[in-house]
DNA sequence: CGTTGACATGTCACTCTCAACATGTCATTG
DNA sequence: CAATGACATGTTGAGAGTGACATGTCAACG
């Protein structure tokens, strides 16, 4: 159950609405950490108001309800980070299509490629920009850490997903000048 | 339904039966690209054998079924791959984790770190074992590409972790230091 | 020849997740 | 003042995924 987990780390952050939080996955955790969307993430902040590890601080306008994090709610999210899982759940659907890559034949192979790094250079960019943004906030507060280790990982992680696919493509090109060496000789 | 092009995918190289697969979702595909059981796998290589995408091609001791992917199937994953998922579905537990960990006071935060520098260096002797092994297959058949793009997928992505949590414990070393000398500035 | 452990497949009840449907509010703008 | 679109929360049926239970085979070893 780790997006309970999830939520209620976000809420330690600051206090949220349900809105807020679905625009938060959208943003930021939906690339690269988990996936939810808002009919699951409504019916959970509800379980876990019930549960008392959240709770409402404010209700405005349109049925807005903000909630915060309360101290049975931080102690849950400290013991869950304190007890690591041997083997966590990884779904990455993206990931498992590089692993079946080399099913399909190569001007495939490189138009995917292609695509890939084009993605992962949109996502820098989106990275990046949280980066400098963390960066002015921590101006005024030296010991902010939430969204900067996060925002540095998954520019690392673009970082390598480009560099992966430049790397395959090389690969594909000395492949390619190999066989047409190959051939040449042949036909002497 | 990414489960049943992760079975595809892996039929596409060769034949296997659900024993095989399970063995090899928990060596290659678990960590890093898709995780899922025996209970899931059985089950789903049932219903694509029903839909004609495999056939037993074998039977062995003990009730082994070996399945080899048919024509029909081969097309489903080259569909499958060529169509790409605008919001592929994302979920990591370990970097949701990464993501979290800012709620920790340093000392915590430090563990967790040193704990994930300890796992990405066993993942990468293992990915680096498996490049080992693939790189020897690749003498004979210079065109098989399966599993090398995954593998050095993987190897970066652990490398990147790597990195990555150094540069955190950097970060922390750096606004300690910091800390220090503002406080012995206020006690002159 | 009995035990152990890897091999091998299966089921089931339960929880998690999703897409689609549903409903209404408030601010802006033409 | 009507239309539009962002804001805001909810439900539901279906499908995906899990952990535990279940069952049996075969090879190796003492």
């Amino acid at each position: 159950m780790s997006l309970r987990h999830a939520l209620l780390g976000l809420l330690a952050d600051h206090p949220a609405s349900g809105y807020d939080l679905t625009r938060r996955f959208e943003v930021s955790l939906q690339k690269y950490a988990w996936h939810a969307r808002h009919s699951q993430i409504y019916p959970e902040l509800n379980r876990l108001a019930a549960e008392g590890l959240i709770s409402v601080v404010e209700e405005g306008a349109r049925g807005r309800r903000t909630y915060a994090i309360t101290e049975a709610g931080r102690e849950e999210v400290r013991r869950w980070l304190l007890t690591p899982n041997k083997d966590a759940v990884v779904r990455n659907e993206t990931v498992l299509r590089m692993f079946l890559l080399s099913t399909l034949d190569h001007a495939e192979i490189r138009k995917l490629l292609h695509e890939w790094i084009a993605e992962a250079d949109a996502e820098l960019e989106r990275v990046c920009g949280a980066l400098d943004r963390i960066e002015e906030l921590r101006r005024e507060q030296k010991d902010r850490w939430f969204g900067l280790f996060a925002a540095e990982y998954g520019r690392r992680s673009f970082q390598a997903q480009r560099e992966w696919a430049e790397w395959a493509l090389r690969q594909l090109d000395e492949a390619e000048q190999d066989g047409v060496e190959r051939s040449e000789k042949e036909n002497r």
